[in-house]
DNA sequence: TAGTGGTCTAGACCACGGT
DNA sequence: CCGTGGTCTAGACCACTAA
């Protein structure tokens, strides 16, 4: 039987093609938390054998996204409240890392460019636009990040930020919360101005404290209703 | 062909067994960074087909710790200084938030066994036992971090001390970081003993800080010998 | 244009949970 | 003790590299 995958581009295997794949759809939430993956079932909707399932599995598994059951099942693994507190005091400290290391690196341009950013952010908050509210949100933060030169700091980074925004996409934010994401930001950029490590780090992790409650309240009002 | 693989516990597939043995062997060294991991071969001396292989390494990329280039091959990460600071940097971070988590938590009976930790650590220091010395360290950290209920950060954490372990046992210690190590601790105890969450994160970081630079430096001068 | 070795298939095997 | 489905084997296939 021939391999079906469309749009599969010649010379990349299909376990990362299904891999990435799988990927996108738990993080998004199209395949829930908790969910079951049967191999068997996913070999057919995807036109392969087994085999290259079981390899995007175990990535998968390697990554902390799902967890394999030996000779019983694999499910995806469960994003709760603890969870959520979890990840996102440690992106308090690892996004304040991030921030310290990037201030020798700033350049006039990357400033320039926050500055673009934040006014896109602004308009995007303003107008209720959620989807450009939460890419430009992800891209002033990684337009800092990546000049830490800290590879491991921004994959931790970068692995949950697409499962915490689907979270967010989900539960949404409190109308309080857009104008503070906008005034934290200011500081920010005020505090990277001035070269202030210290206050850049604090202000960083007070943000995503912020975030952190914030999400919080929203899942735990959903729960109630 | 019947599996040969020795001391297999019936039930636990043989691809488990295979990646806790990789992962031990590429931590440790045994395996050095950078080196190739041929799957027929690896087949071979543990007496299995390639597919429970492929199966260990897809998960071992998954955890970062080797690179599989698609249809070409399998190699471990590699791990030099840029990788150490990365990595003690990260460190810095996310051990000073779990002390600071764990701080609520503390009890007389975790202070009691702290205190008897550092004691032995002491004599390992003075008496030159650099085996002892490295898992008393670990257990000082770890008996406070577990504390934090903070899963994710703990598996950072847990991640990578072999492999910076691994790096010490290699490089060694400048001999003035003995008892800078036991100043710390007995600093970090205190601080812990009176609840100050914001001087116990500092003292933490500073640590690991310290920690790094004494690597940093063995490396380097390993390297220009 | 080989040769090497990474990838995939079909099917057998067998651990586990429920009957 | 049977059924489901997770695991493993042997071998074919084929992408990439080096002549």
């Amino acid at each position: 039987m021939r391999s079906e995958v469309p749009n599969s581009a010649i010379g990349v295997p299909s376990y990362i093609l299904l891999r990435d794949q799988l990927r996108e759809n738990i993080i998004s939430g199209k395949i829930p938390a908790g969910a079951r993956l049967l191999p068997v079932e996913i070999a057919r909707r995807f036109g392969v054998s087994q085999t290259p399932v079981r390899g995007a599995l175990q990535q998968l598994e390697g990554e902390g996204l799902i967890t394999i059951f030996p000779h019983r099942e694999a499910r995806v693994r469960l994003f709760d409240e603890h969870f959520v507190r979890n990840i996102c005091d440690l992106w308090g400290v690892i996004e304040g890392l991030m921030a310290r290391l990037s201030i020798p690196r700033l350049t006039p341009a990357v400033m320039e460019k926050l500055n673009d950013i934040s006014e896109c952010l602004r308009i995007a908050i303003e107008s209720g636009d959620m989807s450009s509210r939460l890419s430009l949100n992800q891209e002033f933060h990684r337009t800092i990040y990546v000049l830490s030169e800290n590879s491991e700091a921004l994959g931790i980074f970068e692995k949950y930020l697409g499962l915490i925004e689907a979270l967010h996409n989900r539960y949404g934010f409190h109308p309080q919360r857009g104008p503070k994401i906008l005034e934290d930001h200011a500081a920010i950029l005020k505090a990277l101005h001035s070269q202030d490590t210290a206050l850049v780090e604090e202000l960083v992790r007070l943000h995503c404290e912020g975030a952190r409650d914030d999400l919080l309240a929203c899942m735990s009002e959903s729960k109630d209703t």
